[in-house]
DNA sequence: AATGAATGAGCATTCATTCAT
DNA sequence: CATGAATGAATGCTCATTCAT
């Protein structure tokens, strides 16, 4: 099922001059790709972004599309990477959660709403060839919280009513949701007190509730939404509720 | 006397035969757009798969990102209309944002990946000429949730401190996140079963933390004093656990 | 080698409305074409622009060019009709030449540039199939000038050395270059001045000159031109020249 | 970042070869053009005319109209710069004249009806864009003739009362409208004689026909018998006719 | 190693024209 | 008589991709 890559000679004998060269078009090609978007970027503006000639392009990269993945695959190759060495240097899962978090922001931030819109949007249309290359790169990438969430499920330390995927799918579906706003409005968020108000949220879903607290909390909940409905203002109850952090 | 736009062929007083084509190839439109996405599909495929000519599809819209915009708007409109209705006839903040994250998954799996794909993914891409549509739409359908949670934020129900945006981007975005796997994966998950997990999680970030436990305790003293005076039996033992963060 | 008209079996039977019908719509066409151009105008804005269905339109008139010929044969046959019954009410085959001269002008200068173009250069792109029909009524229209030049001819009045089509070339063809610049540049020339130098040099150009004064002319051209070479500013002949009306 | 404008393939540093390939297009697209009117010829037609794919042309020229516009540049290019170094080495005015519009005739029928048609219709027709270019060509074409007759009129050769640009009109006007002619009849007139027929017209048209010929006969007698000092005899009798208005 | 040149395959969009009702 | 509806047939233009040099 593997997709039969398209093996290209030239590939194989590149030089070190090459391997620059490679790194210059993917360079460009990041930049152009994450400005205008996959489709409407063509391959003659890379090109000529480098004073170079398409066909140069295509001597290095098999098509527009390897490009691309390419492009994608090194952003994922780097934060990946990064997330690998770092995370375990941190100590605490919430400490841990909320590294990744903030990461996760700052670097889809980092460079404009580009880079957001290639990972987030683009990066999921470029055809079904390259899926399975798509989820290899985000298997690697959210490993890190995975192990993080895996080894504090083992020990008790979160919920174990909660099957991995969908842990992840919080995390990242929220972090993700909160980036997209910003591609959307181009309202830049500030970085550190959103990843503090998500992590907040996530840990308060991840953290075991003690059977006596929920019972308690939920007590809470209905005798509010009871007085509710009796049209008795709960200024008290919500006094109680608003001091939380 | 300033070039006067062309305006498309008909498209005003439309008959009944008329609409009736309209919604026709609306239908079929979503479902080549849903499959292909927007920028592999081609009107030409459209108009074939309704035994039309391309000339009659472009009769009726203006341009393909016209027909594109509809169907998604389409989309929009119905589950917005079915969420204002119904949203409201669900009691207690709990089940209602529950009815919300259900009915979200539901509807968009339904039709099998395709208009999670188009939703999802294309209609972020589709034009900054039809931005503000977009957005528009999205603002409607989110209403509802919004609704809930700033009714539920005011009653002290849920937290406070966390901007309702935010609360916003954790529910849609875990939410399609899950989608997105789905997309991907092709692994269907059961939608009772996500919807509550996902409820629960979110219930538990969203739900007011009281820094002072002991608070909670003793209204949970007070309350049950009070019912105990009105002849109703209280439940429930407050033996208060401290592991809120 | 005529054209093979279609026959429009409607056109046989049409009702006294339905006259008016066909001269509205040559009217609105009129106005259209000349304000577009042939190309760019559409049979749907015309349709439009009277409340009409492009259908109607075209069960009126076989086709666009069919059409367009119509507006075109409709502003010559107008014309030629005035200038056959003016033409001849005036005396003196120099005022005739004033005339229709003028005439031509204000004409075709009266409906702004739109006619001007149609009749001057659209008309000319339409189509080999409609050439005999444009030939007859540019025929027809250059009638009069062409008998007022033979008349004079035959009488002496005029030179008699230059073939008639070549007379009628100098005519409309200086005229209609006149014209020309005005939708060219949109700068509307005096009607009545260029009409009258205009005939002015026509008339130069038609009037016999006598072997005499021919000789003497051409001698005071050579004499000027002698002088001219030996750089002696020919001064007094430049004044003997200068006025002249 | 205002919408990039693509440019157009390459179309920089052409190479010897693509110059030649420039050329080569350029004739073959006069062909054509000039056979079916710009709005009847294809850009399809054009390549398949010289075994070059549509996208070929395109990647010389950025649309149609450029390559049209380019055609009918270089018509007027060439025959501009032969102007310009031919007519200074003629002389006498008269001469001047005759030789611009026999040449006038001469270079439009040259290549049959075609260039006539394109350059004497369609390209008035060819849109607003290029209406500047169009007037520059224009301009450039008949600045040789109208210096020609702003050196005569300030020496005092030809009359004096008449605007430059109706003198433009006059010429180039009837000797268009004779060229039309061809075109429409498809008879090819004698270029030598039609060329002597029109100058020996304009020429008295243009000519100063001094009102009181009294003072030409006076001139005459003078210059005659300054000759007559000079020992060269003058011939030419002055006998004064009387019907120059 | 680099590229100039060429192109195949598309693709959205337009409109005159037809015809059943 | 009028027309709503449908469409065939073009057409200009774009770009990824190939290949000889």
């Amino acid at each position: 099922m593997l997709a039969p890559i398209k093996s290209p000679r030239k590939r194989e004998a590149l030089g070190v001059r090459s391997e620059r060269r490679v790194k210059e078009i993917l360079m460009v090609a990041r930049q152009v790709f994450s400005e205008q978007g996959y489709e409407k970027s063509t391959v003659l503006e890379i090109a000529r972004s480098m004073d170079v000639s398409e066909a140069t392009v295509f001597s290095y990269f098999t098509s527009k599309r390897d490009l691309c993945m390419q492009v994608i695959k090194v952003w994922y190759d780097e934060i990946s990477s990064e997330l690998e060495r770092e995370v375990p240097l941190i100590i605490g899962t919430r400490a841990q959660l909320h590294f990744i978090v903030r990461k996760h922001l700052a670097t889809l931030m980092h460079e404009g709403t580009g880079m957001c819109k290639l990972v987030l949007s683009e990066g999921r249309t470029v055809d079904e060839e390259f899926a399975e290359m798509q989820a290899d790169l985000r298997r690697r990438y959210t490993a890190p919280l995975k192990k993080v969430f895996s080894t504090a499920q083992r020990s008790g330390e979160i919920r174990q009513d909660m099957p991995l995927p969908l842990l992840r799918d919080l995390v990242y579906g929220a972090t993700e949701h909160v980036l997209w706003d910003y591609v959307v409005t181009n309202n830049k968020p500030d970085i550190d007190t959103t990843a503090a108000q998500l992590t907040d949220m996530f840990w308060s879903s991840l953290v075991p509730l003690p059977a006596d607290l929920k019972k308690l909390a939920q007590f809470h909940v209905e005798v509010a939404d009871a007085l509710r409905r009796l049209d008795v203002p709960a200024e008290g109850n919500a006094r109680i509720a608003a001091n939380a952090r």
